[in-house]
DNA sequence: ACCTAAACCTGGGCGC
DNA sequence: TGCGCCCAGGTTTAGG
């Protein structure tokens, strides 16, 4: 699923190819996915990300705030590309550049969405206001000080968007692999050395997902429709049946906070 | 206030 | 082959 390192994949990508372009018109294919003008014709100034959410901002002040949830993917067109997303059933949002290409979003499930709005910077900011930091912009004191608050279990916590910013199931499982903590340990009773080795780990796994342009063991592609390569790195995600990377003992599955989750009894305590 | 669970959706995998 | 069922999980919302 698209968590930072995979959206942070596209907006870099984006950058790269429509700042200045300008959006001439958008064709919404599926209501649901879209929301605010069509008419467009602004140039973009810039392409933001906070957490999870993205936002493609023009000139004027306005914008484009998305969000890829489940199974959503931001395209842009480009010859020769071997999944065609003009005619794709699930393109739900196509944005037509002045330069002749189109930005398509594409989403089976439509739990996603890109949502116009005439100021971007205030649409960001309330964003940003119910989001905690993300995984960089916290130090181990006060991390720690936040989990003492909680009775909830560590996995839980970060998976929580307004306590951290940008982990999802994936990388919250492999990042609490590699800190040796098990996933159902309540955050209150975290050691401060604990909390250390969890943050430590956290940034580790997500810089591994920047660095392989995500991970595409599901629907998720990058800008340019390519799959990423993190889920060849999984340590412990989505490997029911599968071993430690670490002292080769079947992984345990179960369910903590209604989502899946994997871990191993010997390394994790 | 704090926490849990359902809802939003579709496609893929499974058992029969 | 195909039907019905369950599952995936980011975020919001409803309810305990």
């Amino acid at each position: 699923m698209p968590e930072l390192p995979e959206v942070e994949t596209v907006r870099r990508q984006l950058a790269e190819e429509v700042v200045g372009e300008r959006v001439v018109a958008v064709e919404v294919r599926q209501e649901k996915s879209y929301l605010g003008a069509r008419e467009i014709g602004e140039e973009v100034a810039e392409v933001r990300r906070r957490g999870k959410y993205l936002f493609i901002a023009f000139e004027s002040g306005a914008g484009l705030a998305v969000h890829l949830k489940m199974t959503g993917r931001l395209v842009i067109s480009k010859p020769g590309q071997q999944f065609d997303y003009e005619t794709a059933k699930h393109t739900r949002v196509v944005m037509r550049l002045a330069s002749g290409r189109a930005l398509y979003f594409w989403d089976t499930r439509m739990f996603g969405y890109v949502h116009y709005l005439p100021a971007i910077g205030e649409a960001e900011e309330k964003v940003k206001n119910k989001l905690g930091p993300e995984p960089w912009e916290i130090t181990q004191e006060e991390l720690y000080r936040k989990l003492q608050k909680t009775g909830r279990t560590i996995k839980d916590t970060i998976l929580d968007q307004s306590m951290l910013a940008g982990v999802g199931n994936i990388y919250a499982n492999d990042g609490l692999w590699k800190s040796g903590i098990l996933p159902q340990r309540r955050s209150r009773d975290l050691s401060k050395q604990e909390v250390g080795k969890l943050l430590r780990s956290l940034r580790e796994v997500l810089k591994k997902g920047l660095s392989t342009n995500g991970a595409s063991d599901n629907s998720y592609v990058d800008a340019y429709g390519e799959k990423g390569a993190y889920q060849n790195e999984f340590l412990v995600y989505g490997k029911t049946k599968g071993e430690c990377p670490q002292c080769g003992r079947e992984l345990n599955y179960g369910k903590v906070g209604g989502r899946g989750t994997w871990w191993c009894d010997k390394c994790q305590s």
